[in-house]
DNA sequence: TATGAATGAGCGTTCATTCAT
DNA sequence: CATGAATGAACGCTCATTCAT
């Protein structure tokens, strides 16, 4: 039993190891920059030994994939977020939010671009009661909830509210990836005025807006 | 004189085959999907032809890119918007934007997230100045200076407000484009809610949050 | 019969143009680098239209070969040599080939090392009887006869000298060819060594050697 | 260890299965008909193969020519040569050299005509001072220095005559590998006389035209 | 006479993957 | 568990050459 769980506990070391080596490959040259080879070569084993461990480079992608994206989760549910108003969680969440994706550029495109199957899984969030599966997207709506509670407005209103603002804050973040040449003082200021200006116009504006 | 007419036409017909049948390759596979001998095998030519009619694949690229970008800008700055006020005309931009990309979704996303040189030339919007330079974004910042003609807004936060209206129709649009089964119904009412109600919610939240 | 031969002179002077052209790509960018698509945009005409004065690239490159030739015979057996001794034609002789082969040195090299029987017709010298048919090498052996001519040398001897000396000469042209950066200096110290000393050692040489 | 040095033993093996493919390749074809596929072809292997023991294509082409280059150092500074006079280890050094370079023809002009500095290294000879640093043509230099060690004559031009020497001497090699068909007779005639005559006219030949 | 469209072969190279050991 | 040999497909690109017009 020790020895079948030791071998199991090192085959998940092996699996990591691989993992985060793909990962710094992709965040050094970019997805296309991906190949078993070099894997392997950071890794220092040879190629073939990681086909005992993943079936093939998709699963490898999409495993790192995955680890990006509960990255993101776990930003954005940060358990710092407790005890304050809503309004201030959610310019913290939403923060939070661009700051992990940014800081793995690539996984992240990958993993929201991506239509595969495997990715969508994770990464879909318009469909309808998406609010509710949705780790991240709950996280969200729970603080919507919170800020609208004294109010007449209605859970779809509040989905839909969540979904469009985590869709505008994707939209920022592949943004800033892309022109990856504005300068950090621009980048700031638009992150700073989108976070803490632009969200809370989305969530107070409804008032007026949504008579 | 009109057999060089004829000539001339056939060429343009030829490169047009080229670029399409590049879009929808890039469509099927993503931008790394692309290569010539696709192409070639798509149009049955072959490879070697796709070369009297563009210097190498870049060059193919930067006119899918283009073709996409040019499609959006125009329906962007559309004469129909005239005589409406502000409000109304920023509605149906956004809507038009989001209408026409997802019309030609393969150019729009393969221009928008492409890093080179040439394609941020067209896409970069993010950039202090940019509401000045960028045709599609200008138009959105007049109409943004017609909805604050009569308060003190300044110039900056007016450009601000509309790079971050364009960056989050962006992220509305690319979610759309990657979750492609959400269903004609759903999309619809994402996009009406995001055009007719958040986008106002940012503009006139302002008068409230932005004391 | 005049528009035939009109005709006839605007093809020889087509097939000029495009060998010249040829040579000067030879030149600039070496033999691996001369294509049929060069020579065309060189000479401002359609790639097809070549295949109209030459059947195919070997032709061309041929042609060339022999244009390089021909201008290192003429060298060697220029009339400005007329009315020295023999040692002093002998020594301008070596000189000039030298030079002229430097001044071609690509056209030189691949005529010189190619194999091909086209190129053997123009190069080979070194078969019994050479120096009798051979232009370059004649006008060698007449200038050795010379030298010798109060010597009981036999022909035969002489034929092998003239075809010794052919060869070496050669030697020093290739090496300096190959070798291109021992600068101008170095260059010319050899060459007059080889010209002035060496060839003269090895004509006079023989009165001792060959006893 | 054994199954190590089996392993090791195989490499080698393949990498001269490698080397001598492109040794008759470049043989039957010239240097720029060498490729790749086509040594794979030969030793019936895939193309990608070749890239487990080599580089890149250059460094096939660099370990071809030395492969030719070594052997015929060795030659030229062949044992056998030991306690005999000047004179005589002239001769036999010469056509040692001759000979050796006819056994491995491809390799040998490869290397010597070759322009890339990785060649260079090993082959060039014109340099002032070449005689010091280059071992054949020390080997050389050592027995001219011999031959004129009760002369006056300086060292330059002792370099010089071992330059032109050698440079004479591989024009001879080449020419005979270039006419492969002037027959054995021919060839063996050629080749004496150059070095048993010629050779020792121009080192005796000094005495009297370097007056 | 001259063109330009088109092909097919070839280039060096990289890759994911398989398999015997 | 781990290796290294090996393959076959694919990549962007260039070339000599042909052919209908």
């Amino acid at each position: 039993m020790t020895i079948e769980k030791r071998r199991q506990r090192e085959i998940e070391e092996m699996k990591e190891l691989i993992l985060s080596a793909a990962s710094s490959i992709i965040s050094d040259e970019g997805l296309d920059g991906l190949s078993i080879r070099k894997i392997a070569k950071k890794i220092e084993y040879s190629p073939s030994i990681i086909y005992h461990y993943f079936n093939d480079k998709e699963e490898i992608l999409n495993n790192v994939m995955q680890r990006g994206y509960k990255k993101i989760v776990s930003a954005v549910s940060s358990k710092e977020l407790a005890g304050t108003s809503p309004e201030e969680r959610l310019v913290k969440m939403t923060k939070n939010y661009i700051m992990a994706a940014l800081k793995v550029p690539d996984e992240f495109i990958a993993a929201q671009l991506s239509k595969s199957e495997e990715a969508l899984k994770h990464t879909s969030s318009l469909f309808k009661g998406a609010s509710k599966v949705k780790p991240a997207l709950y996280s969200l709506y729970q603080c919507l909830q919170d800020i609208y509670k004294n109010t007449h407005m209605d859970e779809d209103s509040i989905e839909l509210t969540a979904q469009v603002i985590a869709v505008s804050t994707l939209g920022l973040i592949i943004k800033i990836m892309v022109e990856k040449d504005i300068g950090e003082e621009q980048r700031n200021r638009l992150i700073d005025f989108y976070s803490e200006d632009i969200v809370l116009r989305i969530v107070n504006g409804s008032r007026s807006s949504n008579k």
